[in-house]
DNA sequence: GTCTATACAAAGATAGAC
DNA sequence: GTCTATCTTTGTATAGAC
């Protein structure tokens, strides 16, 4: 077992919670200690015992939250007789969960908003993040196309790095405008691409 | 003329200039008057002469970034005779000027991901910047779609929503990823799509 | 593991001299 | 229009009692 995976208290994953929720609505720079204290009715102190500093805090929120994907993209992809839409479709689950809250977008474009502002340790992982996503999307995209089922007018890797893009861009417009249906207009669009000309 | 035109002294130009690097480099929030007056070499002080408030300067920095889009985009609708892909290849100019700087992404992006940190009057203008601009875009697919330049498989609003998302997430995941290439690789399936089914 | 108390720096902002 | 000086609040962080 390794130390991503050690427990942590109860007290700790609220505190996790709450800082995940505060970096994607406020971002990292715009969210402090006191905002935590005065929602879960502890102290600053008490914050700065569980996480040393607001590095720590912070990366240990996205830690957490790279760890959640990983384990969704390796359980999507452990079964091989779905069909490579279908996989997509378990993909853009947690956009879509983001997308039916007003004010939710992924908490690796909300960092990436304020990158200079950012720990370095922080910012390795929002690269990190990107990075991974889009060669995951680009593997399934190969599949697609290795099975007959996407007919693509570009390269994978390029219609991957538009998608994700797309999907990302999507939240943010979506959080500003209000308008929730930014999210499934997308992904209808895209979809319709990746099917292939009519 | 109106008060948006009004001229300002050199020494606001400059802090305008300043403050919306500063935006899309670090974001709102983590932004100060004294990063401004270390940079210009003047006093705190002498920032609060020209922009009372930090919302002031907010405010200002992006109604200067709108306004210049806003001429941007008049002046492609201007001429009617181009073709509605030269329209597009001329709107996405900002977009591939951003791409070539390491960590600049577009200001109502960067100011998006901390939506909720930021004050009304700010938000408003980041919502109208996302509305104009997919309402532009949809305009000129629709026109394309009219003169028979383009063959969309959504409808215009929807494809509009696709791009403009896929834009601003592209210059997102350049910065953090250091990738130069990500938006010329997303403008160019984009303008694929656009042409339809080879 | 949580508290009180406190240190220390930075932020946004104002008053008033020049 | 810019300065010095100052105020007030907030933010991050630590020491040490319970």
């Amino acid at each position: 077992m390794t130390t991503a995976t050690r427990q942590r208290s109860e007290t700790a994953e609220q505190i996790l919670d709450l800082a995940e929720t505060l970096i994607q609505t406020r971002g990292y720079s715009a969210f402090s200690y006191q905002d935590i204290a005065d929602a879960l009715g502890i102290r600053k102190a008490s914050i700065h015992y569980h996480f040393p500093s607001k590095a720590d805090l912070g990366v240990a929120v996205i830690d957490r939250y790279i760890a959640r994907f990983d384990s969704a993209l390796n359980q999507i992809a452990a079964d091989q007789t779905q069909s490579s839409m279908t996989m997509l479709d378990f993909y853009v689950q947690p956009y879509l969960l983001f997308a039916g809250t007003p004010d939710r977008v992924c908490l690796s474009a909300a960092l990436a908003g304020e990158m200079l502002a950012l720990p370095p340790q922080i910012r390795e992982r929002v690269e990190h993040f990107f990075r991974t996503h889009q060669a995951w999307l680009t593997k399934i995209l190969q599949r697609g196309v290795a099975r007959g089922e996407f007919a693509l007018q570009a390269p994978p890797p390029k219609v991957a790095r538009m998608m994700f893009g797309a999907l990302q861009g999507a939240l943010l417009v979506k959080r500003a405008t209000g308008d929730l249906s930014q999210i499934d207009d997308v992904i209808a669009v895209i979809k319709q691409q990746l099917a292939g000309p009519a």
